[in-house]
DNA sequence: ACAGAAGCTTA
DNA sequence: GTAAGCTTCTGTT
């Protein structure tokens, strides 16, 4: 071996445990051997081959060798005879595998080595060294945590399933050290699988950060007198023996005395009927076809060889898969097996005419088979499916992307359906798993996605194809990005949505494929991996993909093939055509533009907030003589009203006290000083933390501005949702807060121009609800609570008292949400039955709406839902619930939906014409946002004063001509140059 | 790493 | 009393 070469060492052992346990179970079908784990060893080998012979991977082995464990016995043994000692046996259907696999390696023409009284690993240590000090490279096939400390800069590790590469800068991620120190770590945290002891109570977490702090294991040893923590301290002292011969269990032994030497593993071809004579005797298909062509041997000319099935061998048994727990074994078909060729595990007693019929059985019943799918390889393939769309005049589609978030996100692939079960993947940019660390690129065979595109874009822009889509508002964000506008569309998240708001289901794909497929399609997780070792989706194997994006699209279908009938059935087409579908395209063209927010003020906001808070921290902290966290309302709590005794509440179901800002608020104007400091300490750091400390980073690195994502199928009642930033929460009670919006800004050239509705629910409420003092109030522009309190108390509106509106206000507020004494009492901090008297004398000066709330409660009861105006179904399955508070709430909650489910339709229906009305006008305002009573628009300056009418107009006439209403609708406009002053 | 509670922001 | 989303803390996995 000389320098530049590359030494794979495939850790053997290890592989079979992890094969066996992370595939599903395949047995061979003549005769029900268990070849799992064989099929997985062999897939593994052969792509490892395959790449060794593929230069643009970048890491061309020169030498290969798979490594053994040899017998349970080691010199770890005499040691400790403890180690390893609460091994159980492997798993029956294991152990013929064993052997299997050995003969397989053989088969692959690559040397088989195992050394008596080592462990694999030893040896693996023992090569690697002998690599590197002949100038060499090693890669170790393995993902086991015992090999990591031998990752170096001539060392890394390759981990065959994840398609991921472990280097120095991994290990450091996963475990918090280098390589080096791997070691100590593991002799603090020992290995219960392998019943290493280490430190009791010592895990990863903490033996890293004690190694951050000490160094290594023996000065920590020596020093760990000064660990602070008493129970860890005394641990570590009464356990120092049992981390150093740990220490001694889990380094590896790099100077074994090996028999065979580097030079004995250089790389051969493979001898392709030697290999196609075992995998034909194993019966792996496709893999034995994938290795015909790819060594040009004629498969058929190959005869089966004999092979040596050993009940357990000797010594091949108990000690394979070091240091792998078991885990559980995925359910059959969740993963593409044997490449596909063979998904059916058989059981002894199956024969093919048995197996026709349970295909034939499951296409008949339309069950779902993700292994059924097509991968789009090259153009003229992904011609004749967009063909075949045409002909269909349907297609569903789902984009894969490299972000959920649609303004950031790079398209990676686009699966489309055309008929049930008849799905395909079309894989643009899918790249190599290790490509970020050796630069290298996209794999190969997929379609540029400038080709695929211009075969796409006529398709998904075709008038005669509609194109089906879950969520579509995502794939329309990021393919008008591309430039492509889809039309004409559906969506099935927003079908379900208008069919089933307020049912106990979601609208997500998962929980619409569980409801009406019974089908749970392939989870994100499940090709991504979770946590810190998930990839992005352009990591994914292409299969997997496949498997995952083409079932998305295939649900899509079905579900819309479903529920698009149902629309009709329940009469709520109209619904549909007229407050959702054509919302989509409005908001995804709202989130693409964005609103400017202005870093500079929110810096120094920032600043000042901090500044605020850290003075009254000082404050705080002196008056209760101890530095708590006051953000932990536990520590405040105890604080308060424990140590401090002042006069608390209790409360809140797990036994806290509570410290609401209503009651801090009470103490305070009861004269204590503390109370009022922690609630002014609450407001800074709450509008510092929600939002100008996080609004800046929302920023898009390439617009400069603010891109939110409005949510349609998110609330009950019709209301959009904003997320990620949440633009609907933007402070403006307080000065302080308002603060904030003076970061939402236009150039100079350009204005914002905020509109609102005005009482736009209590509005609805004079409607639906037919009250004639009300709906005069609001011909006339009078003050709707005044008026309220006029008729309740008899006094003049003339120099009302400013608390007898007030309490007017409340009741009318309280109507809108479907009031009670109890609420209506805490709103205005007085007893329950002056609470109730005033409710009783509302209903007696406005009989007609305790007749809308006793109307609204009896539809509800008899049907299940309540409707708004415009034909909007919510419902509530809780409403005869013999619960009496869960009952209530449902009561009061349908009571509200009416309004503010009718308000949110007519806000929707001025948003759907707005775009055409101001281009009819002539007039370049845009719109940015909503508020569920507001919307927002940029526009430039000149054109101010002839948008604001456009827009008033719009608004005002939202709900004709469908519904025309009793009671005008009013809004108020303005403009200026930042949010707080435009509104 | 995730889930729930508490608390706070909006209409 | 209705409808949301986000942050921090806390305890569990």
């Amino acid at each position: 071996m000389k320098k530049g070469d590359h030494l794979f060492l495939v850790d053997g052992s290890g592989y079979i445990f992890r094969a066996y346990h992370a595939l599903p179970p395949l047995t061979r079908k003549s005769d029900g051997l268990p070849v799992g784990a064989v099929s997985g060893f062999c897939n593994m080998l052969w792509k490892l081959m395959l790449d060794a012979r593929n230069t643009d991977v970048g890491i061309v082995p020169t030498h290969f060798a798979v490594i053994f464990d040899y017998s349970s016995k080691t010199f770890r043994n005499d040691l400790y005879p403890e180690y390893k000692a609460n091994r159980s046996a492997p798993p029956e259907d294991l152990i013929p595998q064993f052997g299997l696999i050995r003969q397989a390696t053989r088969a692959f023409n690559l040397p088989c080595v195992e050394i008596e009284g080592y462990e694999a690993d030893d040896l693996i240590a023992t090569y690697a060294r002998l690599a590197c000090e002949a100038g060499g490279d090693t890669t170790i096939i393995s993902s086991d945590k015992d090999l990591m400390q031998l990752v170096g800069d001539t060392v890394a590790m390759y981990d065959p399933m994840k398609d991921r590469q472990i280097g120095i800068p991994e290990v450091i991620e996963k475990w918090g050290v280098p390589p080096e120190k791997m070691v100590d770590l593991q002799a603090l945290t020992g290995d219960s699988v392998d019943n290493v002891p280490g430190v009791p109570g010592i895990g990863p977490k903490t033996a890293a950060q004690l190694l951050e702090q000490f160094g290594d294991l023996d000065t920590l040893l020596a020093r760990a007198g000064e660990i602070k923590q008493d129970k860890r301290r005394e641990s570590i002292i009464a356990n120092a023996d049992k981390a150093r011969i740990s220490r001694q269990l889990v380094t590896l032994m790099n100077d074994v005395p090996v028999t065979e030497g580097l030079e004995d593993f250089v790389l051969h071809a493979p001898d392709g009927p030697k290999l196609i004579g075992f995998l034909k005797t194993m019966e792996f298909t496709s893999l034995t076809r994938r290795v015909a062509e790819a060594t040009s041997t004629e498969a058929g000319d190959v005869q089966a060889v004999a092979v040596t099935v050993e009940r357990a061998d000797h010594a091949h048994g108990p000690d394979v898969g070091a240091g792998l727990p078991p885990v559980a074994r995925n359910a059959p078909g969740t993963e593409p097996d044997e490449a596909g060729g063979t998904a059916e595990t058989s059981k002894q007693g199956d024969t093919p005419s048995l197996l026709a019929a349970l295909r034939l059985e499951r296409a008949a019943t339309g069950k779902i088979d993700i292994s059924a799918y097509h991968c789009i390889r090259d153009i003229s393939a992904l011609k004749v499916w967009v063909a075949e769309a045409r002909e269909a005049g349907i297609a569903a589609f789902d984009v894969r992307a490299t972000s959920a978030d649609p303004m950031q996100a790079e398209l990676i692939g686009m699966a489309i359906a055309t008929a049930p079960g008849r799905a395909a993947y079309i894989p643009f940019a899918h790249m190599s798993g290790n490509g970020d660390l050796l630069g290298g690129g996209a794999l190969e065979n997929q379609i540029p996605l400038r080709e695929a595109l211009a075969v796409l874009k006529p398709l998904l822009e075709d008038r005669s194809v509609l194109k089906i889509a879950q969520n579509l508002k995502y794939d329309l964000v990021i393919m008008s990005r591309y430039g492509v506008d889809v039309a004409p569309f559906d969506d099935t998240m927003l079908i379900s949505y208008v069919l089933d708001a307020g049912t106990p289901h979601g609208h997500g794909m998962d929980a619409l494929a569980e409801k009406w497929l019974g089908h749970t399609p392939l989870q994100l997780k499940d090709v991504t991996g979770s946590g810190k070792s998930s990839v992005g989706f352009d990591q994914v194997d292409i299969d997997k993909a496949t498997a995952h994006a083409a079932e998305d699209a295939d649900v899509t279908l079905r579900l819309w093939l479903v529920l698009k009938p149902r629309l009709a059935a329940k009469g709520l087409v109209s619904v549909y055509e007229r407050l959702e579908r054509p919302l989509v395209p409005v908001l995804a063209r709202m989130e693409q533009r964005g609103i400017s927010v202005d870093r500079q003020i929110l810096s120094r906001l920032s600043g000042e907030l901090a500044q605020g808070a850290a003075r009254l921290e000082e404050e705080i902290y002196q008056l209760i003589g101890e530095r708590i966290n006051i953000g932990s309302p536990k520590q405040l709590g105890d604080i308060l009203f424990g140590r401090m005794g002042l006069p608390g509440g209790s409360k809140t179901k797990t036994g806290q006290w509570s410290t609401s800002a209503q009651l801090l608020e009470d103490l305070a104007a009861e004269g204590h000083e503390l109370p009022r400091k922690i609630v002014d300490w609450r407001q800074l750091t709450k509008l510092k933390s929600t939002y100008t400390d996080a609004l800046p980073g929302f920023i898009h690195p390439d617009t400069k501005r603010v891109h939110t994502s409005y949510a349609l199928a998110a609330t009950t009642t019709g209301r959009l949702s904003s997320s990620d930033p949440n633009l609907q929460n933007i402070p403006v009670r307080t000065a302080e807060g308002r603060k904030i919006r003076t970061a939402f800004i236009t150039d100079k050239s350009h204005r914002l121009v905020s509109a609102d509705y005005s009482q736009i629910e209590l509005r609805v409420l004079a409607h639906v609800a037919e009250i004639p003092q009300l709906r005069q109030a609001f011909a006339d522009g009078a003050d709707i609570h005044a008026i309220t309190a006029s008729e309740m108390f008899n006094v003049p509106v003339e120099g009302m008292p400013s608390e007898v509106r007030r309490r007017a206000k409340a009741i009318n507020f309280g109507i809108i949400y479907g009031i009670s004494a109890f609420g209506l009492a805490n709103q205005l901090s007085i007893p329950r039955e002056e609470a109730g008297n005033y409710i009783k004398k509302y209903f007696e000066r406005f009989p007609g709406i305790r007749d809308y709330i006793e109307e609204t409660k009896a539809y509800a009861r008899e049907h299940g839902f309540v409707e708004t105006i415009f034909g909007r179904r919510i419902h509530y399955p809780d409403i005869r619930s013999s619960n009496p508070s869960l009952r209530a709430f449902n009561e009061r909650a349908s009571i509200n939906a009416r309004l503010q489910g009718t308000a949110a339709d007519i806000i929707r229906r001025a948003m759907i014409r707005m775009e055409e009305a101001l281009e009819k006008a002539g007039l370049s305002a845009r719109m940015l946002l909503q508020v569920h009573d507001e919307l927002i628009f940029e526009t430039v300056e000149a054109e101010v004063e002839a948008t604001i009418p456009v827009v008033r107009h719009v608004m005002e006439n939202a709900a004709m001509p469908a519904v025309s209403m009793s009671v005008p609708l009013h809004v108020d406009a303005r403009a200026a140059n930042n949010w707080d002053e435009a509104h």
